[in-house]
DNA sequence: TATTGTTATACTCTATAACTATA
DNA sequence: TATAGTTATAGAGTATAACAATA
């Protein structure tokens, strides 16, 4: 038998171990966290104003101030004047920046198939919906 | 169907939230992560050299130091000189230590119970038996 | 000579508050 | 008067290197 407590233990083993690969990444390319996440979200969203970049990595705008000073300096990303607000500034992925944010994905991608890849069809969708009720307990306990 | 990616996108989804909900109690309990988590090795394994404590959480013996001397004010741990060793110090719980890794202890099993307890027997072993084989698969990325 | 813990120094994450330029 | 981003300041995580006391 397999008490609730066995369960969760593993879940937190498996979460460690996730964050293991993700800082081995990011030391491999030199980067922290917070900068390949804003790297991702460009890639994602494209050029956006750096106060929208704030709310969406989680952080406050004096924290993109310097991840965008840093970034820009590593030439991953670039600040260009907004079109019509002379007061704001436009990030974008500069070449270097999109190579980055490619291999990231590509990376993401075969982590998913080493990960999941033996894992048969049948398999499939009773496991997404298992992560897909943990996710909705979780959520209930974070915001209430 | 559902594809690898939806799989891994689902299990960080999981992993963000519980990540959320543990800085949910260290924030009611003011105290940060590297900090719980040395009180909840302290109450695994009882009282221990301050240099144990560094290979066990992962970072340099410098910062135990800090650590230390915060939960030390706080009134959490104590350092006392270590028996047969000068050099050494030994550190343990306070009551008001034990109390709180009581609590810890009770809100993990709380926890596992929110998270898990509706999952039927049948699926239990099944459900171990994945956890297990995503843990092994990180286990060896992490270490290539 | 090696080990334990501390001091010194530095970089990053993260937050709040005050400020400048613009809207 | 409000908003976008920066400067100023601060606490915490984390690392390396040098050092004192002891083994």
């Amino acid at each position: 038998m397999t008490t609730s407590a066995e369960l969760l233990d593993r879940l937190l083993l498996v979460t460690r171990l996730l964050a293991e690969d993700t800082a081995r990444f990011e030391r491999e390319h030199d980067l922290t966290g917070p900068r390949v996440h804003l790297l991702w979200q460009l890639g994602e969203e494209g050029p956006v104003r750096q106060g929208a970049l704030a709310p969406a990595l989680g952080v406050t705008p004096r924290h993109i101030t310097g991840l965008v000073d840093d970034l820009v300096a590593g030439g991953y990303v670039r600040r260009d004047p907004h079109p019509s607000d002379r007061r704001a500034l436009v990030v974008s992925l500069t070449p270097a920046g999109e190579r980055f944010v490619a291999e990231l994905q590509r990376s993401h991608e075969e982590l998913a198939g080493q990960l999941f890849g033996e894992v048969p069809s049948v398999r499939r969708g009773a496991l997404a919906a298992e992560l897909d009720a943990l996710a909705a307990r979780l959520s209930e306990l974070v915001t209430s």
